[in-house]
RNA sequence: GAGUCGCUAGCUCAGUCGGUAGAGCAACUGCCUUUUAAGCAGUGGGUCGGGAGUUCAAUUCUCCCGCGACUCACCA
């Protein structure tokens, strides 16, 4: 418990001697509840008086001398309850009217309707079952406009708890979010995907460009990685005979912090033998528009002002063809740095000296044509350079069979058919390794134990990865990552 | 990592062209037995994010530091 107890706080502490005092136990050890404020209001005769027990958290008080209004609130929702000192006795009445805002109660009462018509609990018994002696901040609300709302976005992260407690809606995020995960399991798991996991603690940090976490083994004396993917974990799994696997859990990355970026994030990783990229790009429109029709009840969902229409198919475009769509930059007709230079150029882009010609057409796409991308696109067919983990065409070996599918003009994953070749990988690593050592901290190191369960022979394959904590953020109409996550990395707070 | 903005009572916010601060809600004391952003009357509550400087005087001006938000850069 923290130093600085104000004036409130005091009084409080206060009133739980006078409660022991009156042989009220602030800190009950058990309480058994058998309703909901939501079932009790959904399942409200005007002709019959039910008896109902339900506990939660007390958001709201008007006593009235002898009677007293409060709401009410447990995870369902909040309901009214109305006590009378001619019920409960003066005593009990007192003890009533002085629990707090924040007091964790239990009520046992009859249902009723009030003259104004809200259902409500006329209380016979009202116990205190856990004090609450730091002021809440009081939020109300009238005909869906908040008043005071709890504002202060990092009191409401490094408090989550009092912000789930008191601002509407933050609840229902992150019970979304919850049912959201599991639909994703429900969903794999229904078409024969194995969930399995992987070493988080990883002594050779792969599978993604990025600058890893790192710790140290006492017992084995080593430096380990907190991984920044489990892809190379998963195609061993494909190696060893699994068809069907993901995995949907945290990665890490020492990286920065933005409302698109947490340390620690949750990423889906899928991987199917004996498939390609077209039957992912099939997988990852229908799996998704699947949610949101399943958790949001539409497919056609509003994001920041925009609307947004997730039903199938979604429009599917090169690479190439989706540039020249949008800035009538044709890289078909480019043959040269110094043309895709002065492609640049027209659109009015700088490009760095040393770029190559599918470099700068990356920057373009980056720069002029993904924020427009806001219906769901599928983009493919990736240039080769830019895209190391993944298979080349066999009718145009300058591409690989890759996407991106991209919504609200963002990226939301990554999906590719997987290079299974060992000999392929080998040099790739190679070439990473010396990337590495020119001074690269995003690239890769060398994996000899994957080559070797590749040489062993992985069937040919497709996986994919999607960022959940984005995918959410689309879900529940947020534009910070902070949003989708409890407890979002923050900088501790300086005690001295 | 860089830029911009913010930090005042438990919460939401005013305010001080430099003279140590106010409102609403919450709290406390009265009154009130169907109220609901309950109401009425009264009361208390603040090292104005931290430190230093300038000044007779700093919450206000200057500098440094801390934390956060947003934008940019990197990624998913």
């Amino acid at each position: 418990m923290s130093e600085d107890v104000s004036q409130l706080i005091k009084l409080r502490i206060e009133k739980i001697e006078n409660l022991k005092k009156s042989g009220v136990n602030p800190y009950p050890v058990r309480y058994f509840k058998d309703d909901y404020a939501e079932d009790i209001k959904n399942n409200f005769k005007d002709d019959e008086a039910k008896d109902v027990n339900v506990a939660g958290r007390l958001k709201s008080k008007r006593p009235m001398g002898k009677a007293a209004f409060a709401h009410l609130e447990d995870l369902s929702g909040s309901i009214q309850i109305y006590a009378r000192e001619d019920v409960l006795g003066k005593e009990n009445f007192g003890i009533f009217t002085s629990f707090d805002i924040g007091d964790i109660i239990g009520v046992k009462g009859q249902t009723f309707r009030t003259k104004h018509g809200e259902i409500s609990i006329k209380v016979q018994k009202a116990e205190l079952l856990a004090k609450c002696i730091r002021p809440l901040p009081i939020v109300k609300e009238k005909d869906g406009q908040l008043f005071d709302e709890f504002a202060d976005r990092e009191q409401r992260y490094r408090q989550r708890y009092v912000d789930l407690a008191v601002s509407p809606g933050v609840k229902a995020d992150f019970i979304l979010r919850s049912r959201i995960i599991s639909g994703i399991r429900e969903y794999l798991t229904g078409r024969g995907y194995l969930e399995v996991e992987t070493p988080m603690m990883q002594a050779i940090p792969g599978g993604a460009a990025a600058r890893p976490f790192s710790t140290h083994h006492n017992a084995l004396d080593i430096d380990l990685y907190l991984r920044i993917a489990p892809e190379l974990y998963l195609k061993r799994l494909l190696v060893g005979g699994f068809e069907r696997v993901f995995e949907l859990n945290r990665n890490f990355r020492n990286e920065g912090i933005s409302t698109k970026h947490n340390p620690e994030f949750t990423m889906l990783e899928l991987y199917s033998a004996y498939q390609d990229y077209k039957y992912m790009m099939n997988l990852a429109e229908d799996m998704i528009s699947s949610l949101a029709l399943k958790h949001l009840g539409k497919m056609v969902i509003d994001y920041q002002g925009s609307t947004i229409d997730l039903t199938p198919p979604w429009e599917k475009i090169t690479f190439v063809d989706v540039i020249k769509k949008y800035t009538k930059v044709d890289f078909q007709q480019i043959k040269t740095v110094e043309e895709a230079r002065k492609a640049a150029d027209s659109v009015g882009l700088a490009v760095a000296d040393d770029l190559s010609i599918w470099k700068i057409a990356n920057e373009i796409f980056e720069e002029r044509v993904e924020d427009k991308l806001i219906q769901p696109a599928i983009v493919m067919d990736y240039p080769k350079e830019l895209s190391p983990l993944s298979k080349s065409m066999e009718d145009n070996p300058e591409f690989v069979e890759r996407f991106e599918p991209y919504i609200a003009g963002r990226e939301i994953g990554n999906a590719f058919t997987e290079l299974n070749d060992p000999f392929d990988q080998k040099a790739r690593f190679e070439d990473q390794v010396r990337k590495r050592e020119a001074g690269d901290e995003e690239a890769q190191m060398m994996d000899n134990d994957y080559i070797c369960a590749l040489e062993y022979g992985m069937p040919p394959a497709a996986g994919m990865g999607i960022g959940i904590d984005r995918l959410i953020m689309l879900f529940i109409n947020s534009s910070s990552i902070k949003d989708t996550i409890l407890f979002p990395l923050l900088r501790p707070e300086k005690i001295d």
